[in-house]
Parts: C-alpha cells; sequence; structure tokens
DNA sequence: AGCAAGATTAGC
DNA sequence: CTAATCTTGCTA
C-alpha cells in the first residue's frame, strides 16, 4: 500500500472492503463487503483539493499519519467520508473511496440505508457507503490490516479501469484522478462520461 | 463570537 | 437545480 497515491488509487478498483459491525452497532459481528469500484485520489503537497494541503489541523490529523489507515471526515452535516492513506508520516495524501459493489451483508446494508434502495445503489456515492457499512468518526485512524475495517487486495485479473475528472470540487477538480470500473452498476452513469484510459491500463 | 465553505445527497 | 444540515477553521 506505500505507493504513490494515484497509483494507490487506481490499484484499489477491485480491491475488496470488509467490515465487521463493532459491539455498539444493531447487527453487531456481522461481516459486510464489498467491491471498491470508484476511487478518487487526493495528492501530497501539490494539490489544493487534498484535505492535507494546508497543513495538519485537529480534523484532518490522520490523513498526515502514515500509510494503509483510515481517515474519515465529516461533511455537510450528514455524512461520513472515508479514505486510505497513502504517505509517509507528516505528508498528507490518500484515497477516498467512492463507491462499493456489495458482496456480502447485503441485508444489513439495505437496512441501515433504506428499505427499497436496490443492491447496486447501496455503496454507491461515498457518504452512502459509509453509511451501509456503519463506518463514522469511530472508524478514523483505524488500520487496514487488521481490525474491523479491512482491504484485502483483489486477487486474480485486476479489472478494465477507467479514468476521469474529480467529482465535487471547486478547485483542481479537472486533474484525472478518478478511477473507476465502468462496467459496475454502482457507478452512476453520469459519472461515465468523460473518460480516459488510465495511461498503462490495459483492457 | 461570527461566518462562510464544504471530497454529498435526496428530492423537485 | 436547490435545500438540508452542522462542524471546522479562519477572521475580527
Amino acid at each position: 500500500m506505500a505507493a504513490d497515491t494515484a497509483s494507490v488509487a487506481r490499484a484499489l478498483i477491485g480491491a475488496r472492503l470488509i467490515r465487521r459491525l463493532p459491539g455498539w452497532e444493531p447487527d453487531a459481528g456481522v461481516a459486510l463487503a464489498g467491491r471498491i469500484v470508484e476511487t478518487e485520489a487526493y495528492l501530497p503537497l501539490v494539490d489544493p483539493a487534498c484535505h492535507g494541503y494546508r497543513g495538519p489541523t485537529k480534523r484532518n490529523e490522520s490523513i498526515f499519519s502514515r500509510p494503509g489507515f483510515a481517515y474519515v471526515y465529516f461533511i455537510y452535516g450528514n455524512h461520513y467520508c472515508l479514505n486510505v492513506t497513502t504517505e509517509a508520516p507528516g505528508i498528507g495524501g490518500a484515497v477516498l473511496i467512492r463507491a462499493i459493489e456489495p458482496s456480502a451483508g447485503i441485508e444489513c446494508m439495505r437496512r441501515r440505508r433504506g428499505r427499497h434502495v436496490p443492491t447496486a445503489a447501496l455503496g454507491s456515492g461515498p457518504g452512502n457507503l459509509c453509511r451501509a457499512m456503519g463506518i463514522d468518526l469511530r472508524c478514523n485512524g483505524a488500520d487496514f490490516r487488521c481490525g474491523d475495517l479491512v482491504i484485502r487486495p483483489s486477487s486474480g485479473e485486476p479489472p478494465a479501469t477507467s479514468m476521469g475528472p474529480r467529482i465535487g470540487l471547486k478547485v483542481a477538480a479537472r486533474w484525472p484522478l478518478r478511477y473507476f470500473d465502468a462496467a459496475s452498476s454502482s457507478v452512476s452513469p453520469f459519472r461515465k462520461s468523460l473518460t480516459r484510459r488510465p495511461p498503462n491500463a490495459d483492457g
């Protein structure tokens, strides 16, 4: 997981995100999982859209920790967003997980998100996937290699990955640092437009 | 102490 | 396209 941030964002497509619901949650102990199908890179030092760009604060502290840990923040009064840290201690950089395709614990996710939400939509969007998996500030700083929030690198063939501009930013939005699996129905159609292949992508 | 902005989402 | 919703961080 220690590699440059854009590479990590790309490599995370197809990886498995596994969440073991902790004791205080409904359905405690149940394992939820999904395949990561959309990510965004937030680069160290040079990226004005990265939360680390203006230096450490109480809120963004964990983005400066070290590679492979969770940086979770609360936004717009309603939503949590989950990031994977990517850079050496003291350097702020991370990958935002924007969408997963649910693969286990689907009924638990539906209970959290809403009775009539289609499976493909359960983990579509950074706030939605956190809601579906019970991820909040208590996950901030968690180690992705062990514990209740784990990422398992994809085994087997890497999926076809596309790239495009980032979403929802006022600065540096056009940097092509969003990666996604265009074949996944958990990535909404408008996010699939304006895409190119990543420089080293195969089919 | 006040204020503006924000890596979003659901609903018209 | 717009409102909702509230925490954080900056400015005075």
